[in-house]
RNA sequence: GCCGACGUGGCGGAAUUGGCAGACGCGAUAGACUUAGGAUCUAUUACCGCUAGGUGUGGAGGUUCGAGUCCUCUCGUCGGCACCA
């Protein structure tokens, strides 16, 4: 009897293994078939799955397999992104070495991964802590390097105390400048740096924008971050005769300069500084330093500054202003110095307002106004320029142009173009990542690994003590190297790559993991099988997080760029379209988290219900991208549909009886029904699929089991409507609920698997309804319906409706003023 | 402070171009079947009202024959940026 029960537990696990024994998934390079790559951000092996996995990785799975239903060609490969710190702070804890940790844990999430029952194609796995991948990594950072696209720098940078290491600036989060992983404010550090010169391609990170089907949100993030503003760069002077440049925005507002500022670092405010005022500039510098430290930015905090003493001339006026320094100026931004329009610059206009600065109207209001400001008023489109030499009068709307034009004729500036985005700084200083193949040798200086000796690979032999420090600076053996040029000794650098490096170019290790196992590397290598590559890339769908919007999909975009310019591939996006999909929360509607007792454990509930039952609960609770709270309860209703699908298949009346006594003919009506909403339903289906709408298209199954378990005791079960229904209701089902589907499939007398098989095309005629409610309103509100044969003329309708007792009623002898009618919606009588 | 998204029953959420608000599911209520039911089946379930009917999509206005949907203002929640000149 057993048997007969719908068992999660017994058929998921045997459909799992027939999948990967028939080798289902694996799809090969086929020219003849169009090509669909599916790819979902890996996970970090943490250990174990999370729902959060489960909400990321079952519908993304759902729609590879639908794209494969529609006789796409479909690559949807999954590995591990095995670099990173818990695996170090482990080694720490328990005194394993790193590796062991991560490829225990590897190990135990393949398995629950599986579970999921998802269309990996598991025999192109790739896990980049593996030598044989990250000696790639390496080659694309000596490719860099090589191409002046990596360098190093000596500059102040964010310093997480917790990780102990440095970070990069997109890593740095919140007002309060927290780590990106770990929570702990960060604090700033001098200290010699590598980066990756990202912003070399910030005009192109901007425009490529354009061509990509990626969330709107996530380009405004990338817009913004990449910070783009056009201005202009003009040569001020010291007293003394030093050029003092700056970076302005509103070069249209030059003349309405009253005062300078420069930031507290900037190296010309020791000349600037009068002999009076050194005790206070000092005193403000220490004390600006030290706010680095803590936190410099603090928004609201009022404006403060020191008078310098010094003067500079204006070039467009020759008029002398006060210079003085401020933290509100930043060293690391244009040229670390501004001049001060508070007339028509808010900060510029606080800061002179506290300290009794002129304020100099330039620009004329709306309406004319040329008088004080109360405000800085920082319009660009409407008034004309005042007290501004040869300008007076120009309009403001095109003043910006006509000023730099002007500058560059008289040769007192430029226009230029400034960046929010800083380079991508990748040095980390630990011990769990792909080495950076670089040497410092006494006498030949800084040189990259020779290409033949990639991979620089990391002791197993490390010693990991909480000192804080990366165990690879205490590692003898690994330090010392011997130079490539002179032969002599030389000191392999000891920091390590940002993981967000190893990520960076996944999507195509995936193509031949571990290309060229063994085998030496040459500056000339390809660092993936070339035909692969030109068949499956770029990736089609992207599906995963948020939270990398300006981390990982901003550097795997440069990765792109960068190596299309190195010849490595001849596109420009890696990944055409982005689906993001939103966070999975507790019961109680907040994050899950251990602290919070909220925490659903998947093994727990695919355990009671099944991962089918899962995977659907989760893609029924709303739209994908929105998350939501997971309801204990509600996940009842999605294995009851389950349950009932289970039932209307395997009591078919059709398997236990097949031939129905003939007197038990179906009812044409009923049938055309059934079939009309079977029509409706693929319609509908796989309109919801191709757009992610998990959550309506279940629903619409959902309806069409409903349908079905209504007529099942009557003859229209003993009919070819019926069969078609049933056939068609499990190949849609097929990419969400993956196992019950095949299982089903086979109970009724299929051979092949469901996942092979095409989905099914809606027919429009067939879903079209015979009878449609036409409602009628009299003033607006509805006080009847008629039933009528779509596409039923207005005048038709207009005169059933009149004829409709109701309306009669309400009309009460008078006649309507005017009568609306759309076609199949409604009539509207206006009194 | 600036930018963006979102506010719909007791709950999660549905609603082409403006055209029957509340699909589907949870929960609840009643009944059936049962030794039992936290299984299953059937019916009901936005709110007020005995009915007729009225009221309802955060709030206030507006456009329209007609607004969850469009416009203006406003409140709330969430996310991004944070003196970027």
């Amino acid at each position: 009897m057993s048997a007969n029960r719908y068992n999660p537990a017994e058929i998921e696990p045997k459909w799992q293994q027939i999948w990967e024994e028939e080798r289902l998934y694996q799809s090969s390079v086929n020219p003849e078939q169009p090509k669909w790559y599916a790819l979902t951000m890996l996970p970090y092996p943490s250990g174990d799955l999370h729902t959060g996995h489960w909400y990321a990785y079952t519908p993304s799975d759902a729609a590879a397999r639908f794209r494969r239903m529609n006789g796409y060609n479909v690559f949807f490969p999954i590995g591990f992104d095995a670099f990173g710190l818990p695996a170090e702070n482990a080694a720490i804890k328990h005194g394993a070495h790193p590796a062991r940790w991560t490829f225990a844990n590897i190990e135990r999430m393949r398995g629950q991964l599986r579970r999921m029952g998802a269309m990996w194609a598991w025999e192109q796995e790739a896990v980049s802590c593996d030598p044989e991948y990250y000696k790639w990594s390496q080659w694309f950072f000596r490719k860099f390097y090589d191409a002046g696209l990596a360098y190093r720098e000596y500059a102040p940078v964010d310093f997480c105390p917790t990780c102990n290491t440095t970070l990069a600036r997109e890593q740095v989060w919140g007002d309060d400048r927290h780590c990106e992983r770990c929570g702990t404010p960060v604090i700033k550090k001098d200290l010699e740096q590598w980066k990756f010169r990202i912003t070399r391609y910030a005009d192109e990170l901007l425009d490529g924008l354009a061509q990509i089907e990626w969330p709107e949100r996530v380009k405004t993030m990338q817009t913004h971050w990449i910070g783009r503003s056009a201005g202009a760069e003009v040569l001020f002077r010291t007293e003394s005769g030093d050029v003092l440049e700056i970076f302005t925005t509103r070069p249209d507002t030059l003349w309405g300069a009253t005062f300078m500022v420069v930031a507290p670092e900037h190296p010309l405010v020791a000349s600037i500084t009068s002999a009076a005022q050194q005790a206070a500039v000092a005193a403000y510098q220490e004390q600006a330093a030290r706010m680095d430290e803590i936190q410099r930015g603090a928004a609201d905090k009022e404006k403060s500054g020191v008078f310098t003493g010094g003067y500079a001339i204006n070039p467009v006026n020759g008029e002398r202003i006060p210079i003085w320094i401020a933290d509100y100026v930043m060293m690391g931004y244009g040229t670390g110095a501004i001049m001060a329009v508070p007339a028509h610059d808010a900060r510029d206009f606080a800061f002179a307002s506290r300290y009794g600065l002129e304020i100099r109207r330039v620009i004329t209001g709306p309406d004319g106004a040329r008088g004080p400001l109360e405000a800085a008023y920082d319009a660009k489109e409407e008034g004309e320029l005042i007290q501004s030499g040869p300008f007076d009068g120009t309009p403001v709307r095109g003043a910006v142009e006509r000023v730099i034009e002007w500058l560059e004729a008289n040769e007192l500036g430029r226009g230029a173009v400034n960046y929010r985005l800083r380079d991508w700084l990748i040095s980390r200083q630990r011990m769990w990542g792909a080495p950076i193949p670089i040497l410092y040798c006494p006498s030949c200086g800084v040189l990259p690994v020779p290409y033949a000796e990639l991979p620089v690979l990391l002791p197993d032999d490390a010693e990991f003590k909480p000192t804080g420090e990366s165990p690879l600076r205490s590692h003898a053996s690994f330090r010392n190297a011997t130079c490539p040029e002179c032969g002599g000794p030389a000191e392999r650098e000891t920091d390590t790559m940002d993981t967000f490096m190893c990520s960076s170019w996944y999507q195509y290790a995936y193509l031949s993991p571990y290309w060229k196992r063994g085998e030496p590397l040459r500056a000339e290598d390809h660092p993936w099988d070339t035909a692969a590559g030109a068949y499956w890339l770029p990736v089609d769908q992207y599906t995963g997080g948020i939270e990398h919007a300006t981390m990982h999909l901003l550097y795997t975009r440069f990765f792109t760029k960068a190596l299309r310019d190195l010849g490595v591939v001849d596109f420009d996006e890696p990944m055409l379209r982005l689906f993001n999909q939103g966070m999975i929360l507790g019961p109680d509607g907040e994050k899950m988290s251990k602290s919070r007792g909220n925490v659903i454990n998947p093994d727990d509930v695919v355990g009671r219900y099944g991962a089918d039952t899962v995977r659907g609960y989760l893609m029924f609770i709303g739209p994908w991208d929105q998350g939501g709270p997971w309801d204990p309860q509600a996940i009842e209703g999605v294995h009851r549909f389950l349950q009932r699908v289970w039932t209307v298949v395997v009591e078919d009346p059709q398997l236990r009886q097949p031939q129905l006594d003939a007197a038990h003919r179906p009812d044409p009506a009923q049938e055309r029904a059934l079939e009309r909403k079977l029509h409706q339903t693929i319609l509908k289906v796989t309109d919801d699929l191709q757009h992610f709408r998990f959550n309506t298209a279940i629903a619409a199954l959902m309806e069409l089991n409903n349908a079905l378990y209504k007529v099942r005791e009557s003859a229209v079960a003993n009919s070819t409507a019926w069969n078609q229904t049933l056939r068609n209701l499990l190949l849609m089902m097929a990419p969400i609920f993956p196992h019950i589907a095949d299982e089903l499939w086979h109970r009724q007398g299929n051979t092949s698997s469901v996942h092979l098989q095409r989905w099914p095309d809606g027919d429009p005629d067939k879903a079209r309804e015979e009878q449609i409610t036409v409602v009628v309103q009299i003033g607006g509100k509805v006080r009847d319906k008629l039933q009528v044969a779509p596409g039923t003329a207005a005048a038709e309708l207009e005169r059933a409706a009149l004829l409709l007792p109701n309306v009669d009623k309400y009309l009460n002898g008078r006649s309507p003023q005017k009568v609306i009618v759309v076609p199949d919606k409604l009539v509207n009588l206006l009194l």
